[in-house]
DNA sequence: ATTTATATTATAATCATTCTAAACTGTTGA
DNA sequence: TCAACAGTTTAGAATGATTATAATATAAAT
């Protein structure tokens, strides 16, 4: 939960100028309580519709990817057709419901640790992710 | 290492004809010894250039779909614009090299067992994959 | 052989994303 | 305050991967 002036601050210590468009999509993205997933479809269409207003598609795309490399937000692929960013920018992992095409979050006590026992010789790991597709168990008793 | 004739029962068992494409494409997905990653673009190529034959494009597409479906193959998905395609279709999991942009299969001696302690309820877990992307550790020294 | 269902093909259509270049806006400093 | 400049937004065009179309070809069944 942050204001608009915070967003300013936010926008101006990461070298991005505090444009109407991009308070707007900080306010939509980051003002509220719990992190959530979106795709840039989401994204364009909750703010024309909920918000009467209109941000051109390439500025969405510009400044979620402006966003993406500032590490406001992480980019989660689940398939080629389908690209979703994550407002929670911490490590975790996820469920993706194959029914609903939801993505749910990971908590701590649902994955235990991935174990990494052996790394490429010369290479850094910049990121272990995890995704556990689910789907309804009606084919499948078990 | 299959040969022709292993190809025309693989196709004929799960109810795909055994059509001159889909044999190509069978020789050179799975006449190897070891199995590797491939895009579509990358299959078109080979097909093209080494043996100087033309498998329209569509129908590349389509067998590598159907093959899929029949599980001959695993999807893989690293980000929104590149899609790769495994001949491994055991249970595995996968290091990505940022640099290169390959993929390198893990065994087990690499990344222990994901312990998944709680699932979502009502589902049933249909596949749990990892992805370790690495980068050249120039940047960031240890 | 004839028929029928399936598969292949070139090409067109689609769709998400990126590019372009003109108009606009935030910032700086005179 | 305001001119000047760099950075930003925009609509619309371009791109590129994938999918659809519909005519032709092929495999399997009768």
């Amino acid at each position: 939960m942050l204001k608009n002036s915070e967003f300013v601050s936010k926008l101006r210590n990461s070298g991005l100028r505090p444009t109407k468009q991009r308070l707007k999509i900080c306010e939509v993205l980051f003002n509220r309580d719990k992190t959530f997933h979106f795709t840039i479809n989401d994204l364009a269409k909750n703010i024309t519709e909920n918000f009467n207003e209109k941000i051109s598609l390439a500025t969405i795309y510009n400044t979620v990817h402006a966003f993406k490399d500032k590490g406001y937000l992480k980019e989660i692929t689940i398939s080629s057709d389908k690209s979703y960013f994550d407002t929670n920018i911490t490590k975790h992992h996820h469920f993706y419901d194959e029914d609903t095409n939801l993505l749910i979050d990971c908590n701590d006590n649902e994955i235990g640790r991935v174990n990494i026992k052996n790394n490429i010789t010369g290479k850094k790991i910049s990121s272990v992710e995890v995704l556990v597709r689910v789907a309804s168990d009606t084919q499948n008793q078990d």
